[in-house]
RNA sequence: UCCCGGGUAGCGCAGCGGUAGCGCAGCUCGCUGUUAACGAGUUGGUCGUCGGUUCGAAUCCGACCCCGGGAG
């Protein structure tokens, strides 16, 4: 169940709170990927002391290992992992993408669903909408994704044409599935079902995908593909186009969105929901998010003056507050660092960003210590909480 | 003092007659519903010094200077 708290009066950026089975969200929300059941280095517990409420699992990878029989048998994926907050399951479906798309050596997609090659041991796996939704119950998920073709950037509008169909016809059976294994479970424990939009740059596409799953009923819809072209330029208007699609008491989730500045303008064109890979994984490369203003009113004014325009950019150095982005990237790896014994970040409400020194990490990464991993994982977690608390914040006074 | 190795990019090394490469480090870029603690690109050197042989020397010869190891 989703209810909207307050709309913006200066864009289509709104609050609002989702009720799940394992509690109430707020949104915005942005949601880590926990991809096979774990933030990469990191605990449940530093996952509360971040101040996280939702994680995103994949149906797809939990399944081959460690086998949804397993996490049964452990209680469910909460208590495996032992994170009693809300997870929302992803269905499969991106992997359509970035294992069969990226290399027809993966597998093969047929009318039924998708044959995955295993990465784990090549054996042949068959993933129907039927059997994502199954394992998405047994892992307990608390919101759960249609299985969706997920296409890849520069498909020809018959590809395209071609994924949506078979995105509308997997989604309905999704549904079907849905309802069946719900049926038995009282209200409150009922887990949100998710449909995916496909079209890729399409907008004629994005309206029938649109139409079509929204006909079916679903409590939420994400876009899905890419968001960004091959340059890495944000589709403002594929965006702006299918979120207005989405009726307004829907959740609009937007799937892999992303840089800091993506999720800004999502925001503002009404979406309410991402995951993306980006803060951990960058942060395993050595790459960390630090605001460039540290508090007050003048961050809040960087990051809702954020406007559609270009991407970051590498504003290593910059003078704090000259320039529009309210954020800038370092690399930790840089030699630069080596000698830098400011903490990582002093206003840091954990404990290592604020004690540990950039020399420190810089050290760590280059032994290859996994600590490095850690502490980079945090800050930059740390920072995409931060930046959706404030805009949070931005929200309520309808200053974003 | 003698004998044996060796002195080539910041470091570790290869090349052993046709005017220099590799790894690491450095630097730059990329990563967007995670097959990713990953991937791509790239800057550095009158090859210890001086002379000789040769059309041509990092490569062959001589002397010297350094650094190891051994003998005395």
């Amino acid at each position: 169940m989703f209810k909207i708290l307050k709309k913006s009066k200066i864009s289509n950026a709104r609050l609002g709170i989702i009720k799940t089975p394992h509690g109430e969200l707020k949104t915005p929300i942005f949601m880590p990927d926990a991809t096979r059941g774990v933030i990469k280095h990191l605990g449940a517990q530093d996952l509360n002391n971040l101040g996280l409420e939702c994680l995103v699992a994949n149906t797809l990878h939990l399944f081959l290992r460690p086998g949804t029989k397993l996490i049964k048998r452990a209680g469910g994926l909460h208590d495996f992992m032992d994170w009693q907050k809300p997870i929302l399951t992803d269905s499969g479906g991106y992997q359509v993408f970035s294992l069969i798309h990226k290399n027809k050596n993966n597998g093969r997609i047929i009318d039924l669903g998708a044959i995955f090659k295993s990465p784990l041991n090549g054996a042949e796996i068959k993933m129907t909408p039927e059997l994502s939704i199954k394992i998405q119950f047994a892992l307990g998920a608390d919101i759960m994704v249609c299985f969706d073709d997920c296409p890849p950037n520069g498909y020809s509008d018959k590809m395209l044409s071609a994924s949506v169909e078979r995105t509308i016809k997997w989604a309905k059976r999704c549904k079907r599935e849905y309802d069946k294994q719900a049926k038995s479970l009282k209200n409150n424990k009922k887990p949100l079902l998710f449909a995916v939009i496909q079209g890729g740059d399409n907008l004629e596409l994005r309206k029938r995908c649109s139409e079509e799953l929204i006909k079916i009923g679903f409590d939420g819809f994400g876009f899905g593909a890419r968001h960004v072209d091959e340059s890495g330029n944000f589709l403002a208007e594929a965006l702006k186009y299918t979120a207005d699609k989405i009726p307004e008491n829907k959740l609009r989730f937007g799937l892999g969105i992303g840089l800091p500045e993506d999720i800004v303008k999502s925001i503002k064109l009404g979406y309410d929901m991402f995951d993306c890979v980006i803060p951990t994984r960058e942060g395993r490369h050595g790459k960390l998010f630090l605001f460039n203003c540290h508090a007050g009113a003048k961050r809040s004014g960087a990051i809702a003056s954020q406007d559609s325009i270009g991407r970051s950019d590498q504003s290593v150095g910059a003078p704090s507050g000259m320039t529009n982005n309210f954020y800038e990237t370092i690399n930790i790896t840089n030699a630069k660092f080596a000698k830098d014994f400011s903490p990582i970040n002093r206003f840091s409400k954990l404990p290592e960003p604020r004690r540990y020194s950039k020399a420190y990490l810089n050290y760590l990464f280059k032994i290859k210590e996994p600590l490095a991993l850690r502490l980079a994982s945090l800050n930059n977690l740390e920072f995409y909480f931060n930046m959706i608390s404030e805009i949070g914040e931005l929200i309520k006074k309808d200053k974003f």
